[in-house]
RNA sequence: GUGGAUGUAGCGCAGUUGGUUAGAGCGCCAGUUUGUGGCACUGGAGGUCGUGAGUUCGAGUCUCAUCUUCCACCCCA
């Protein structure tokens, strides 16, 4: 009979058990401190109506989205975590206590090509806060010191959170008359790590700017310093434009409430060239990298937007999201060695049967479940050295073994599979 | 969408200027040890060399096509 060869979609995510455990601590990791600052759970459907999710899309997200009709329904799969949020709000106003904060982790779907670091299925650890009609800047602080948390608990140390405000490039671009093309010229700036100073000036003059004007815009992006003194050096080119002076404002604001929630001077640093999201962000955008390790590119971003749901609703609300990218962020991890899959098995214990006497066996397993220990029991009738192999391969720290003496005299003889002491107990 | 690579055992690989029955390692199974794992030793199973065609006396090796996967560019709410 032909066999069908067993494989996994490229792009998609599929573990060995010990890389699984690993994935769900860090998971679970980032779960727990996100409910620490009172962010609620919410899980959406991974299909949506596809009127639904693309409400706002453009002609490249179509070209990603992973659609397809079962009868009569036209279906998505979620390709971010954000619109649903948006759906959600919209549809359950009434009933959510604002602001809203939720997190949620789930996976997402794109349909692109996949290559390193991009996925066709990925896990997004998102938190957002809701506002109703207004929603005060101090959130805007208050996520980057969730995300600092987090990190701190995944094990980081060396980790810069990159803050700007989208309101300033935008100031900036309205003073040189240049509002039109903005999203070319930020799409530029934004590469400016990866192709350097001297290419992102041939291509904004590419673009048709005056050479004066591409000056003005390189000496504003390489403002240096301290985070105070990039401070005080963007008030000092006194430009008048309101929306520039909102964004220096907000942005003062943002550093101002970051330090009072304890956030390292070292673990924040305020970057004009940030310019994530084009058309999405509306003032804060976030951007996270590690500082040994630049070049994996931002494992963490986000910002705030003016109207949530605009498409489902005539209700204002505004919020401010970050959002941590952990399949890439686990493989690249796991690539560079900072992690490493070691645990094979969750079990504290595998009891070891040579007896038929499964009652007594389950009250010794139940003994132990009830310590909180995660107990297996070996349930083929298999030679008790290969039983101990099982225990071995699977690096299950303990194992006790039941046979018919242990039965009569009630007792049960319990190991310690690194030392190899062993010891016989009394039930 | 553009360009560059890749494909041999479960896994990661070796296979010399084309030359008999395609290899080692790790893993797997069994035994040395029928109530004691790791270590060691002994033995074993497992491959139509991605697929198809061609060149040749002869193809894992050369040619072409095709598929697969990977990487870079583009793009990325």
């Amino acid at each position: 009979m032909n066999k069908v060869e067993p494989r996994t979609l490229p792009g998609f995510m599929e573990l060995l058990p010990q890389e699984q455990i690993l994935f769900n601590q860090m998971k679970d990791k980032i779960q727990n401190t996100y409910e620490k600052f009172g962010f609620l759970p919410l899980n959406t459907p991974i299909i949506e109506d596809s009127k639904v999710l693309l409400a706002k899309a453009g002609g490249e997200t179509e070209k990603q989205i992973y659609r397809f009709n079962k009868g009569e329904n036209d279906l998505s799969l979620r390709f971010d975590l954000t619109v649903p949020l948006a759906k959600y709000v919209a549809k359950n106003y009434g009933n959510l206590a604002f602001p809203f904060r939720r997190y949620q982790i789930g996976k997402v779907f794109r349909g692109e090509k996949p290559q390193k670091g991009r996925y066709r299925e990925l896990y997004q650890c998102d938190i957002d806060i809701i506002g109703d009609g207004e929603l005060s800047i101090i959130n805007d602080a208050e996520l980057p010191i969730v995300i600092y948390n987090t990190f701190k608990e995944l094990g980081f140390e060396k980790f810069t959170i990159y803050i700007n405000n989208r309101k300033i490039l935008n100031g900036l671009f309205e003073e040189l008359g240049l509002s039109s093309i903005a999203p070319d010229i930020l799409r530029i700036i934004d590469k400016i790590e990866k192709i350097g100073k001297q290419k992102v000036i041939e291509e904004l003059l590419d673009l048709g700017i005056e050479k004066e004007k591409v000056t003005k815009i390189i000496n504003f992006i390489e403002i240096d310093g301290t985070n105070d003194e990039k401070l005080k050096k963007l008030k000092e080119l006194n430009f008048q434009k309101e929306t520039f002076v909102k964004g220096l404002e907000e942005l003062e604001e943002v550093v101002k409430y970051i330090r009072m929630f304890g956030m390292p001077e070292n673990n924040f640093k305020i970057e004009l060239t940030i310019a994530r999201g084009l058309d999405y962000y509306t003032g804060t955008v976030y951007e996270t990298f590690l500082d040994e390790y630049k070049s994996l590119g931002s494992i963490c971003s986000g910002g705030r937007y003016e109207n949530l749901a605009e498409f489902y609703t005539d209700k204002k609300l505004p919020g401010v999201g970050i959002s941590i990218g952990l399949t890439r962020l686990f493989y690249q991890l796991n690539e560079i060695n900072l992690i490493k899959a070691e645990k094979k098995s969750i079990a504290d214990i595998l009891i070891i049967s040579m007896t038929e006497d499964f009652a007594y066996i389950s009250k010794v397993a139940n003994e132990f479940r009830k310590q909180g220990k995660k107990v297996q029991i070996y349930l083929e009738n298999k030679k008790i050295k290969n039983q101990f192999k099982y225990a071995d391969k699977l690096q299950i720290p303990y194992t006790i073994v039941i046979g018919d003496d242990e039965v009569k005299s009630n007792t049960y003889t319990i190991k310690n599979m690194e030392t190899g002491e062993q010891e016989t107990v009394n039930l």
